[in-house]
RNA sequence: GCCCGCCUGGCGGAAUGGUAGACGCAGCGGACUUAAAAUCCGCAGCCCUUUGGGCAUGGGGGUUCAACUCCCCCGGCGGGCACCA
């Protein structure tokens, strides 16, 4: 297997194949579907990528992240998964179709072949047995399997909602279609549409999603405290205003509020456009329809909804208040009140709450104070809500209550009137899983004229796509297909036809972890493998799935262990989020902009265009995308550096969980760095490996790097700080280089050489490919690295000699003392009182306290 | 609008409440070279007149013998907001 390069350039070229070869010769990275008893399993997964044609470097970043965590669990002794597979559906391959006359299938077939390449060439340690595609009928079957198991499970629900519409497209749009109100392609503006749909109810688990958040501790902080704002606990009251005069057959208007304390505050009741009186009134009403019609536009995002100008219409209709029965409020329909959330309808307390006091001020509502501060006497209402802590004031029975007091107190009255009940609320909603689109898993449901909805028989899975699809008119192509949908009722025989959505694709990404323990089960999954295999230990991915993604899998998890497919009901034992990977952005003089390999910097810092000359402006560093033209296609980074520079660079970079800017200039140094190894490495072939009787100073010093380092770099490694890793290899190789500038003394030879291993054996989870070559190079006929395990520091060599002290006077540091670790604290604050500078500071000064720090600092604090 | 983060030299960053700036990039000086590249050696937060001193972790305040680190207020930047993946 050595036919190695030369000792004085590296060629990585041939190198980084061959070993990728002897990889998947020797079976490195494949393990059973049931793991082995012998060892402890690990499985490390990276969000797998949609296939969108080319690895970006998003990607490199993750998969090397995830890489390192398993080439350097594998060698701590783990049997580790680490698989790769494709989130293959999704709406850019019906662009595609629509564009370019391309069959979606064909489309993302090819890209997942390109994209398969350019993975492979990054040397990661995979098992490709296991690799699937979301689009497989063998998957997306399995998937259909799972919802009618659901379905009998009552985890899913038909039930209306509302979807943005383009009227001129005959389409359903994503929100990120709808742009400035309006479709992305027609241009005309977006309606919201009612259908009829398939949901999750993942508001079932909406407690238990919650509470199990407190045992995901290899979480980050964020991303648990991000989900449990989603999810949205909350505790409040459902009351219930009657109507002065019914209307449309109702009664009453039921409003849930946080703030039954503030009830005494109110100044009018507003519903959601979507609200049933609305559309009563609206039927009746031109003016309420038009305001109704106008909502609607609005689109369906929750952004789109609360950042719109605050706006209503007065319907004219009143309510009572069940606690002022003297008193009745108007009825407005507003558009910032959210039919999804608690009962579709407020009640408006301008004092105390600010999007009421925005709308109040804009209509000329009353402002009524009932919560005082504690600090002054009311407030005049000045130009926002107060939310603060306070008494309650001008409220009956309420008065001088805390706020905690009164909500109590105002839920016990509602619940002894009938007026209301005291309510959990949550925020989360029920997850809509239908989509009006062609490249999607089929939902496995028949309609039938006589048996109504009814589920595919489990036998008659997998419901496939249909190949023959003409993209050439708006609106679904299933739906258009001639005879796709056109099947006998599983129930009665009856002609029927199949439900045409399909499902979201954040459904096939739900259990995709659980798929691949198992990738060829002929059920959704295989039971032993899954039990063994699951949790996930490390899952690694963008901070943007922090909720989405990530919840609807705990969801999913769930859901599969209801139906009895699992044990585990927390999918990802540990998460790492990562960041971006940003790039400066460039414009030529037109303004257009331009990619970075048109542009040359010259030695002045001035840019200009490659070819034309003319000026080029350096925009900001931001987030790599196409429509900014600073990408850097990871496949000419490879061409040119090799994949281990790659990985090099952006392992070096930064902390893996913020944004890195790549730069030419790093790429530059991580390869001379590949290429400075190599070569340092040369030195030491054909080395005596036997330790000899006795080393000098300089060798001890030189071990005792050594083994430090081994120390350093493993803490670094278990905590994700890969570039402190990094740190800490240029530090070894720096005392390397010092040490070949003593004269050769005893125990050197064999200490440079322990250091040399030890550097291949440190980088192989970042540079696997460099590091074998060295390894082999060193090590002739020892073996691949990628089966080799973990170096072990020698506790003897990583204790310090000696430890410098800081000496502080008044906290300010004025100078350092050695001492031996673990002095006496007597000898260590004599010692550095009797440090020169110290002392004279001190001179004629009364010591008032002697901080002492073992093996840290001496702090003196003195009278002025 | 709501929610969640982040902010340290020219740049990326390091630092269990204990010597701020490890390590790298860029820069400067030197060696080697006819020259350049590559390589090797060295310098380097800012200010002041020094061998000394002062100022420095977005700004302001607080806790502490000691704050990049903990608390409060403010500013700037970024991410998410349910049909993009």
């Amino acid at each position: 297997m050595n036919d190695l390069a030369s000792p004085t350039t590296y060629d990585f070229a041939t190198a980084e194949p061959r070993w990728q070869r002897a990889w998947q010769e020797a079976g490195c990275f494949e393990v059973p579907d049931v793991p082995d008893n012998a060892k402890p399993k690990y499985y490390v997964l990276e969000m797998f990528p949609y296939p969108s044609g080319k690895i970006h470097m998003g990607h490199v970043r993750n998969y090397t992240l995830g890489d390192v965590v398993a080439r350097y669990k594998r060698a701590r002794g783990y049997q580790v998964l680490h698989p790769m597979g494709w989130d293959a559906f999704g709406l850019p391959a019906e662009n595609a179709a629509r564009e370019r006359g391309v069959h979606p299938g064909a489309w993302t077939r090819s890209n997942i072949a390109a994209m398969r390449a350019e993975l492979q060439r990054m040397g990661l340690s995979i098992d490709w047995r296991r690799e699937f595609a979301t689009c497989d009928p063998e998957y997306y079957g399995q998937q259909q399997h799972l919802f009618l198991d659901f379905l009998e499970a009552g985890l899913v629900e038909r039930r209306e909602s509302w979807v943005n519409w383009d009227p001129v497209d005959g389409t359903v749009l994503a929100n990120e279609q709808v742009i400035d109100g309006r479709g992305w392609r027609s241009g005309a503006p977006v309606e919201k549409k009612l259908l009829s749909q398939w949901f999750f109810k993942i508001t079932q688990f909406a407690p238990d999603l919650l509470a199990a958040l407190d045992g995901l501790t290899r979480w980050p902080d964020r991303v648990r405290t991000m989900q449990a704002k989603w999810i949205g606990r909350s505790e409040g009251a459902r009351v219930r205003f009657p109507l002065t005069v019914p209307n449309a057959g109702m009664t009453d208007i039921e409003v849930y509020t946080t703030r039954p304390d503030t009830l005494f505050g109110m100044s009018f009741l507003a519903i959601a456009p979507e609200h049933p009186l609305a559309a009563a009134v609206a039927a009746a009403d031109p003016a309420a329809a038009a305001f109704v019609a106008e909502c609607r536009r609005l689109g369906t995002s929750e952004a789109a909804i609360e950042t719109a100008e605050k706006r209503g219409f007065d319907t004219g209709l009143r309510v009572r208040h069940p606690f002022l029965p003297e008193q009745s409020f108007p009825i407005w329909v507003a558009n910032f009140v959210l039919m999804e959330y608690g009962t579709g309808a407020i009640f408006g307390c301008p004092g105390h709450d600010q999007r009421d006091f925005e709308f109040a001020t804009k209509y000329h509502l009353p402002i009524i104070t009932v919560v005082a501060p504690l600090e002054s006497a009311p407030r005049e209402p000045g130009d926002s809500a107060y939310d603060g802590p306070g008494r309650i004031c001008n409220s009956g029975f309420l008065d001088g209550l805390s706020i905690d007091e009164a909500k109590s107190a105002a839920i016990r009255a509602l619940e002894a009137s009938g007026f209301g009940t005291g309510v959990v609320n949550w925020r989360l909603r029920d997850w809509g899983v239908s989509r009006q689109r062609y490249w999607g898993c089929p939902i496995p449901i028949i309609h039938c004229g006589v048996c109504g909805t009814v589920p595919a028989a489990k036998a008659s899975l997998p419901i496939r796509l249909p190949d023959d699809v003409s993209f050439d008119r708006p609106g679904n192509p299933l739906d258009h297909h001639p005879t796709w949908k056109n099947v006998a009722c599983p129930r009665c025989g009856a002609p029927a036809l199949r439900e045409t959505d399909t499902f979201d694709t954040f459904v096939d990404s739900s259990w995709y972890y659980a798929r691949f323990c198992s990738p060829a089960a002929a059920e959704p999954v295989a039971r032993e493998a899954v039990d063994a295999w699951l949790p996930v230990d490390q899952y690694i991915g963008g901070i943007e799935h922090a909720i989405l993604h990530l919840l609807y899998s705990r969801f999913f998890a769930r859901a599969m262990r209801k139906t009895g497919y699992l044990n585990a009901d927390e999918p990802f034992a540990g998460l790492f989020t990562q960041g971006m990977v940003t790039h400066e952005s460039y414009r030529g003089a037109d303004g257009r902009w331009l990619y970075p390999e048109e542009v040359r910097r010259d030695a002045d810092g001035t840019t200009q265009h490659r070819d034309t000359g003319e000026a080029v402006t350096v925009g900001r560093v931001e987030a790599m995308s196409k429509s900014k033209r600073n990408t850097i296609d990871p496949g000419a980074i490879i061409n040119g550096y090799g994949a281990d520079t790659a990985r090099w660079f952006i392992l070096s970079d930064n902390p893996p969980d913020r944004d890195m800017e790549w730069t030419e200039a790093g790429v530059a140094g991580a390869s001379r760095f590949v290429q400075r190894l190599r070569r340092l490495a040369e030195a030491s072939v054909a080395c005596d490996t036997t330790p000899p009787g006795e080393f000098a100073p300089a060798a001890m010093e030189l071990r005792r790097a050594t083994h430090r380092t081994i120390a350093h770099v493993t803490e670094a490694l278990e905590s994700f700080a890969f570039n402190v890793a990094v740190a800490r290899i240029y530090s070894l190789v720096g005392a390397v280089t010092d040490a070949d500038r003593v004269p050769d003394v005893p125990g050197m030879a064999y200490a440079r050489r322990e250091a040399i291993e030890i550097l291949a054996r440190l980088i192989a989870p970042s540079m696997p490919h460099l590091a074998e070559e060295i390894f082999a190079r060193i090590s002739p006929g020892a073996g691949l690295l990628a089966e080799a395990s973990w170096p072990e520091a020698d506790s003897a060599l990583v204790a310090a000699q000696s430890v410098t002290i800081a000496v502080q006077v008044m906290g300010k540091l004025r100078g350092t003392i050695e001492a031996v670790p673990g002095e006496r604290a007597d000898r260590v604050v004599s010692a550095a009182a009797a440090e020169p500078h110290v002392a004279r500071l001190l001179e004629g000064k009364r010591i008032l306290k002697r901080i002492h720090v073992p093996d840290k600092i001496v702090n003196f604090v003195v009278a002025p």
